[in-house]
DNA sequence: CCGACTGTAATCCCTGACATTACAATGGAA
DNA sequence: TTCCATTGTAATGTCAGGGATTACAGTCGG
């Protein structure tokens, strides 16, 4: 039996952990200028570098400009943590049967 | 000279589109039974089929779990709307200044 | 010692998804 | 024609979450 090719058995990285740890560090830059050169506010980089927001569109695109990266990318990472915890809730789709299209 | 390979030129298709034009008339379906298999009200299925909101990551996944597809697919199509909305916006990004790498 | 950097708390605002309820229009079936 | 299912829509109210501001405390390096 080969383990079903479903979701990632392990909570995906917050898009914020490549940024704290990768993305800033190899630029050298602190939050505050980072958020600056976003357009945001201090607070929105930091809370978004410590996982406690969401990876918007929004910000994603930012990124993108500003790091020259695909906003897909963030997003990307962003839905995948948020199809993981939707997943970790048994409650969540219980009730939805799945259609069968032929027999 | 090659159309740089960016964003979209049109608007990508609202996800919505596709339930309404493909998966319902093939499933001949109502909205209705629809709703009700999904676990939402009708109300959030007739806007959403009418394109009047956005493809959230819970609507994703209750649709992967109902039609047996894959809720990324779903989740990829809003995120190429919002990201093309946002790109049309000509102030949204305008400020960000791209930080180039090397020289 | 001082200033930059950062985590965090407290507010306030705004947007958007979602549920309910209700009503009007339409269209097909009896 | 009559009746009902279907569907679009309006009105409300709720709730969650992103984002801006402001302020304060702790840490660290020059």
């Amino acid at each position: 039996m080969k383990k079903s090719l479903r979701h990632p058995a392990r909570r995906p990285t917050h898009p914020g952990a490549i940024l704290r740890e990768d993305v800033l560090p190899a630029l050298g830059m602190s939050q505050t200028e980072f958020a600056q050169r976003l357009g945001v506010s201090r607070l929105s980089v930091s809370e978004l570098l410590l996982e406690k927001r969401a990876m918007t569109t929004a910000m994603a695109a930012r990124l993108g400009k500003l790091l020259g990266t695909s906003p897909e990318t963030w997003i990307n990472m962003q839905t995948a943590l948020d199809l993981w915890k939707i997943a970790q809730q048994p409650k969540a789709l219980a009730h939805i049967k799945p259609i069968r299209k032929s027999a």
